[in-house]
DNA sequence: CGCCTTTGACCGGCGC
DNA sequence: GCGCCGGTCAAAGGCG
């Protein structure tokens, strides 16, 4: 069901897509939905243009053309009657259907464009690395030292032969830990395969830190991809009672991508309060109003085999986004927990809000898409306006207490407003407060803010992704956020925004 | 029968 | 050195 769904919002992406990209050379006004709409109404009337070649302009004007006739011609009143009244309802569906296409339009124009940023980003590392290979100079990270991070598709495919015959066959215990066992395997390889193992698992072990979490509210109790998971493993987090759960990619034999999953659910809460005092009662209804059914996916790795279309959008945006954050943030990462905080905020044509965050042990993109109603990505159109305060991505949980000790890094926070107005219109809104960031920021910096679409191309893909299993959307009026504004230099309220590792 | 979930055990890292 | 904690493994059982 889950993955139907996804398939179906997927497809639905990639279809308006398709039709965009084939009326683009005529107007750009024009709505895939619209045309959906009219063809439907047209064939009812003349059915003389083949569907397929006909252009979404051409449409409108046939219709047009045929509404305005028959209302002057007065010849018939019932007819008439009833086109008048079939137009303003009709009218506004039109309406409508343009809004909601202009914002899937946008939202696909930031995705294609953001994934195009991300792959040339990547061609570049890919290339610096390959020039520099043994260069480890820009401010190598405390804990292991790490390359920059190329084109991760291939990585794992050259551990995999010698690993995977050693994992099955050996028991566990002599190999206990990764590095430990590359190690030996590499002392036991070949020469050349050495060093191409040396850098593959460099790059590997750089990979494996990058990390892309995703909160979602959601009523499912799991979020499908389009991947088939299989879970190994589960824990009780300490603070949480709820506990997470720890999947693995099962659609290769050997693929290395492995998804944390926990979700806050207010299911033991309901056990606990019988027993708590009020005030205890108070806290914990807050934070399960808070968090109650928020999940927190989080994604590591990279698949080393091809993937449905449903899974691409996950997929490629995570390892961009992982690949991105590596390349990025471990320069960062020491420039900024030295000194100062860095933040960018952009106001953004979507629903969703977004929270990119590298923080210093594990480099994560975290997005938060738990205040994005789900009719902003939906094929629902929703001509309201969700006039949500600009509330900060997270709800601070107080209660948990996080043992993340330092948040350095660059924190991109996207708030977005529905697009469902005009504007859906790609150039302009982004990019809006980002311009003076990049000086003082290092390359991680510039990277992301310099494509802040990224962040949005996430939250739109994803949104469209979850969308139409989410029904509840409470005010969330929890104004206790603190992560954007105060977080300033100062890592301790740094530790509510990067609470997706509770 | 194969795949998946469950669940207790184990192991390394880290703080004290 | 010890204990906690997060992450992983793998045996056992369930499910189709
Ligand atoms: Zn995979």
């Amino acid at each position: 069901m889950d993955t139907a769904h996804l398939g179906g919002a997927l497809l639905a992406l990639v279809h308006s897509h398709r039709r965009m990209s084939a009326d683009d050379p005529g107007s750009r006004r024009r709505s895939s939905v619209e045309v959906d709409f009219f063809s439907d109404d047209k064939t009812c009337r003349e059915r003389e243009p083949p569907p397929g070649s006909l252009r979404l302009d051409i449409k409108k004007e046939d219709l047009t053309i045929n509404l305005l006739p028959a209302a002057t011609r007065r010849s018939d009143d019932d007819d008439n009657n009833k086109i008048s009244n079939e137009l303003p309802g009709l009218q506004a569906e039109l309406g409508r259907m343009n809004e909601e296409n202009q914002r899937l339009r946008g939202m696909l124009a930031q995705v294609s464009s953001s994934y195009q940023a991300l792959q040339m980003h990547l061609v570049a590392l890919m290339q610096a690395q390959a020039q520099q290979p043994h260069r480890q100079a820009i401010a190598p990270p405390p804990r292991h030292s790490s390359i920059l991070p190329s084109s991760n598709n291939d990585q794992e495919q050259q551990r995999q032969p010698s690993n995977s015959s050693t994992e099955v066959g050996s028991p566990r215990r002599s190999s206990s830990t990764g590095n430990k066992d590359d190690d030996l395997q590499q002392q036991a390889a070949p020469g050349w395969l050495q060093a191409a193992e040396g850098r593959q698992q460099q790059q590997e072990a750089s990979m494996r830190k990058a990390r892309v979490s995703v909160r979602a509210r959601s009523e499912a109790p799991i979020i499908a991809d389009g991947c088939q998971w299989r879970k190994y493993g589960q824990k009780m987090a300490k603070g949480n009672p709820c506990p997470r759960a720890y999947y693995r990619c099962t659609m290769a034999n050997a693929c290395p991508v492995r998804k944390q999953l926990v979700s806050t659910s207010g299911k033991l809460f309901d056990q606990l309060t019988d027993d708590w005092s009020t005030e205890d009662c108070m806290y914990q209804v807050q934070r399960c109003a808070d968090d109650r059914s928020i999940l927190i996916t989080t994604y590591e790795g990279t698949h080393n085999h091809p993937l449905p279309p449903a899974a691409m959008a996950m997929a490629s945006t995570t390892s961009a986004a992982a690949s991105m954050l590596l390349s990025g943030s471990m320069p960062s990462a020491d420039a900024n927990s030295s000194s100062s905080f860095l933040q960018a905020r952009a106001v953004l044509p979507s629903n969703g809000m977004a929270t990119i965050s590298a923080s210093a042990p594990f480099p994560t993109v975290t997005l938060d898409l738990t205040h994005g109603p789900p009719a902003a990505a939906a094929a629902t159109a929703r001509p309201q306006f969700h006039h949500v305060p600009p509330l900060q991505p997270l709800p601070p949980p107080p209660l948990y207490n996080h043992n993340q000790s330092k948040f350095s890094g660059l924190h991109l926070s996207s708030f977005s407003t529905d697009g469902g107005g005009a504007s859906s219109e790609p150039p302009p809104p982004i990019g809006v407060g980002i311009g003076g960031l990049a000086d003082t920021v290092s390359a991680a910096a510039a990277a992301i803010t310099a494509d802040p679409n990224f962040t949005v191309a996430l939250a739109a893909a994803i949104t469209s992704i979850i969308g139409g299993q989410q029904q509840q959307q409470h005010g969330d009026g929890q104004a206790n956020h603190n992560n954007v504004t105060s977080s300033s230099n100062n890592t301790a309220t740094s530790n509510n925004t990067n609470s997706e590792t509770q």
